[in-house]
DNA sequence: AAACCTTAGTTCATGGCATTAATCGTGCTG
DNA sequence: CAGCACGATTAATGCCATGAACTAAGGTTT
């Protein structure tokens, strides 16, 4: 029930988003499958794809033979028309990352942040230069960096000024996106990190052919991104899918956001460590990080490690049937480092208490799997958030549209041969 | 990322439904407003209102006066262009109201329900004599009944067929829509009760002005109906918002479900009631049947009742949170029998439990209120299931459309004067 | 009261769009 | 080499929203 008027450009709008979104995710593909599989007529396919084809957007990528008649012609999308860079910026390291358009790793760069709350002018300046440093290094022209996404732990609002709040990095009320274009023309978007890890997972991933999908993301945080429809869950503020502080023990163990029984007190690799203790009586686990203490109590054998983690999987079980109650999805997929250690030994059992807890019919109707993208694809789903942009609006951003269109319309391309 | 073509066509029902809805929901509007609101060019807004206004379903309706200029025609929705009949299949009657475009009642039907599980094929005898009885009670013509809406509880698959799965019904697998449709011509719309009420509430009630909201239900069953953007979230098979069943307490109380520590076994009805029952050392709360008991125990002024009481507001506030961290909703309108009257006596309590339980960011986002239109509403928001049809097509029943267009075009209105 | 102003709403010419039908292109088969 | 089958393009058609010009309806000024 959108409010929002349609005019004739739209229309024309909407068809190549359409088709560019087709020929992107679905490889190669001929005029004819695509005006198969978009209902459009042949005559219209031909029109837009020309056009894409006049733009660079899209070039002819070999043919393929038909029983006996003229060979299909097929269609990809140019990989140097642009190109995309995605940044992360964890708790320890920033991470910027240059990709072709098809996703293919150009360049990279890595910055490691110092302070527990680092400066947010500092990181500005990080992913500035980082934004140069990988163009460089590619040897890419600045000017065909099509946009640069930033991934980023705690909420985004959605505005122009894409204003921060993450606890983790004591940033509260930071306009990252208003900092960042006073120091770049290139377009910017900046989102959750989860949900572009989770907009990478359905693209590339374990979601890919699903519309309705829940990315559960457990590390030493716990959360979740949720997709709907092929498109990311916001609500409101876009902080839908704060999973790790749903009560799941009412009046259970001391969360560190000052809850009683959140999920994450249980499941997250801090809650399971420090359950392993107290069980342990105070004797800690092996030492080194989290991550290593973790992957030392999952191959361990004592009856101790057994009992936790088995109640583990217990309460990642009831946080799964929530995340599947609640929003009735076609696909859980597990990830995060501790959940894809945890779903690596147990995933059958983590199953099985899913099915505990959650209604028959809606778990009957969604599968569970692993993400297979690893934790290092933050910065590539965050360079799926320009990626989207380009597909959303048909290829034309609309300022470098309005130029072209006015000069003299180039002759039709020479055809292929 | 919609892999849908857009053509002409689409273009224009797109706007007419636009105008339609803008008109619907908001009132008598100029056409000078409309082209405001929705963007289009007054010229489009007057070709389209006079389209509308041809066929019958909009009406000018006064005029008001403009600073020393033309006065304002305002416009309506002709209040008698069409019927709506909503019926609410409940656990113990079936309910058929109608209405007109207003959504003011004119008629209703009530068949009691004797059998725990009763007879599909009885069912729908009910609800097909319904129909014809408030056609004939209202005095209306069946041919201008727009449409049947069914609200059941139990989830409804969105197929052609409408198949029900209702538990409390004992039903399962019922194609509640094809066995409609075979007993009339009349289009039939079959939903969920909790989708349909949270839809009224969201159009009539506690929800309007909202575009994301989450209307929670409470009686003896808990539930959720989830607003996303203005329409109602589905997920991937219509079933969710099954909040009554995720787990709140791991380990807790027995649920009807099988499960343990549901969230409706600890704030629903009979959970309520048996918790007081047990924290009483047996002895049952005053007699009757749920809804009085429920009433006694809030009047009574014990310190077990104030205990009970205390914890249940308690858990309500962490299922509320459970929402809010997940949905991030502008708003959470708390409904059904029990739940109105915990919120009579207990709002404020409310609010400040789920304070306790929700991340501060995402609660603060978000008011909590309380239904405005009682329990009755459910056969309401049944209509509103054709009446969103009649509105998300601009109005063109697609079949009707394509006669009348092929006759000689009526010639214009004659001016209103 | 006549001329003029202001605001609302309508008509008309225009350009953009997808569609259908016809046409052209390309390779295979008899 | 003619005919066929299938792919792709072009041409003609009808629908659509838009801006500009115009009409309608009331008040205000002289």
């Amino acid at each position: 029930m959108d409010a929002r008027r349609t005019t004739v450009r739209d229309m024309r709008r909407a068809n190549r988003a359409v088709l560019l979104t087709r020929i992107w995710l679905d490889g190669p593909l001929s005029r004819h499958e695509l005006g198969q599989s978009t209902a459009l007529s042949l005559a219209s396919v031909s029109n837009l794809v020309g056009e894409v084809i006049d733009e660079g957007l899209v070039e002819e990528a070999g043919s393929v033979e038909s029983d006996g008649g003229r060979p299909r012609v097929l269609l990809r999308v140019t990989p140097s028309y642009g190109y995309l860079v995605g940044a992360d910026v964890g708790e320890t390291r920033i991470q910027v990352e240059l990709f072709d358009l098809t996703m293919t790793a150009l360049a990279k760069a890595e910055y490691p942040i110092a302070a527990a709350e680092p400066d947010p002018g500092a990181v500005v300046a990080h992913l500035l230069h980082g934004l140069t440093a990988v163009t460089e290094q590619a040897g890419v022209d600045p000017a065909a960096v099509l946009g640069l996404g930033v991934a980023i732990s705690g909420t985004v609002e959605r505005t122009a000024d894409a204003v921060v709040h993450a606890q983790t990095l004591g940033w509260e009320g930071v306009p990252l996106g208003a900092m960042l274009r006073a120091g770049t023309d290139i377009p910017v978007h900046v989102d959750n990190g989860a949900k572009t890890l989770g907009q990478a997972e359905m693209w590339f991933g374990a979601g890919r052919g699903t519309r309705h999908a829940v990315v559960a993301l457990v590390g030493s945080g716990v959360g979740a991104a949720v997709i709907t429809d092929g498109v990311s869950y916001r609500g409101a503020h876009s902080s839908a899918g704060e999973w790790g502080h749903t009560t799941i023990a009412y009046g259970g163990r001391q969360c560190r956001c000052g809850n009683l029984g959140c999920l994450e007190a249980y499941v997250g690799a801090e809650g399971i460590l420090d359950r392993y203790r107290q069980a342990n009586r105070g004797r800690p686990a092996a030492g080194g990080d989290e991550e290593s203490a973790l992957g030392e109590l999952l191959r361990s054998s004592t009856k101790t490690a057994e009992a936790v983690l088995d109640e583990t999987v217990g309460y990642l079980g009831a946080g799964v049937a929530t995340l599947i109650n609640l929003f009735n999805p076609e696909r859980v997929v597990l990830g995060g480092w501790a959940g894809l250690a945890l779903g690596d030994r147990f995933l059958p059992r983590i199953r099985e208490a899913t099915a505990r807890h959650a209604l028959r019919q809606p778990y009957a109707q969604a599968s569970i799997e692993l993400c297979q993208l690893g934790p290092d694809a933050v910065a590539m789903g965050a360079a799926t958030l320009p990626m989207a942009r380009l597909l959303r609006d048909g290829g034309v951003p609309r300022s470098a549209a309005a130029r072209p269109a006015a000069s003299t319309r180039p002759a039709r391309r020479p055809r292929a041969r």
